[in-house]
DNA sequence: CATAAACCGTACCATACGGTACGGATAAGA
DNA sequence: TCTTATCCGTACCGTATGGTACGGTTTATG
């Protein structure tokens, strides 16, 4: 019973790393008011995570874990090729856009500059755990001729660029606001319009 | 004689505040540093520029100022169409991943958790001041026909987001080297091509 | 050449943070 | 109920930073 109860506990402390995260920034967010808020002391923190980066490392691979597991059933071809498309963008843009995932990426190019320990541990975790699932689903639907892709990886590319576009670094700027459940599915259905006309046979 | 020696001695700290600004963060670019590095006196940089965030905010309307100065000129038609896309796509490409430009934007992207005094800076003399010239250009060939433009906005966004895609945010992250001016050039191609076959009349 | 302004180098102050140490409370286990 | 390990709250230390003050020196101006 005791296992169970320090995982929850670890993971009330984890949001609320995520939480002082994106009202303060990565330096901004102090070790003491992640404690204090979570009710921890300092002392626990280092004990679990180490130092700084190493608190912001785990909550990277958690977030990591949870976006892969949002994703990677969506690739499931059960439906439309272009149905499943949408809702893969659907997925995606949800992630990318929300608060948590908006704070982590501050945090890993804040730190870019100086040391891209968090960025590596985004990167390995985020993009080339999912990409490779896409490319693979891209390759299976232009193998069957619904779509003629001669290299995978940048068709992939291009669907990424037409569902994002500058939306991404809008958010990591703090010009635009969180996007509705609307407007993601907009933005979703457009690039999956876009991407089936580009790869028309 | 006056005048013009204060304006360069302005840019001589201005460049160097880039270079500390890229090698160390936002946070971790200080004024100490910066001054020692110029042989300038810390009150000389308070007496010029009022504060820290000041400072950079001066940083990033310069080049502001340069971009924009870099790529009005390549929306004057001359040439083809697709050729002043490329062109323009090159000239983009080029800023956005160059040196400057990723420092900069991680340091609005550093603050803009706790104050988007910065990113609004390089929202309005970014974006804003670039983007109408884009969206006109489209506008006039989708009047004479060269392409079949519904909404000019949004098809400007779609070819953003093909010449882009994910590699601005990857280079935020620090996980790729500043492009060569052969991938540039692939890049633009590549984009200009998808982006002519999309809108093809 | 003399005078005044601008600027450099240094010292200084208050503050905040990361990280460590320690005593007391608390909860699990025998 | 007693014991032991865990965890909370607080205090503490060294360091670094933004911002200000000031004497001395260089540079422009008359």
């Amino acid at each position: 019973m005791k296992a169970a109860s320090r995982e929850r506990r670890r993971n009330e402390i984890m949001d609320i790393a995520v939480e002082v995260l994106a009202e303060r920034g990565y330096r901004g967010a102090s070790m003491l008011e992640i404690a204090n808020r979570a009710s921890a002391s300092k002392e626990t923190l280092y004990a679990w995570f180490g130092d700084k980066p190493g608190l912001f490392e785990q909550v990277i691979r958690r977030n990591a874990r949870a976006v892969q597991a949002a994703l990677a059933p969506r690739l499931e071809n059960d439906t439309t090729a272009e149905s499943v498309l949408v809702a893969f963008g659907q997925a995606l843009l949800r992630l990318l856009l929300g608060e948590d995932a908006v704070a982590i990426n501050r945090a890993a190019i804040s730190e870019a500059a100086s040391d891209s320990r968090l960025a590596q541990v985004l990167a390995s975790a985020g993009r080339e755990a999912t990409l490779p699932d896409f490319i693979r689903f891209l390759e299976g639907h232009s193998r069957n001729g619904t779509w003629q892709i001669d290299t995978p990886s940048e068709a992939a590319e291009d669907f990424l660029g037409l569902l994002i576009g500058d939306s991404q670094i809008r958010r990591l700027l703090g010009l635009l606001p969180a996007p509705g459940e609307a407007e993601i599915l907009a933005r979703a259905n457009r690039a999956a319009a876009r991407f089936s006309r580009l790869y028309a046979p």
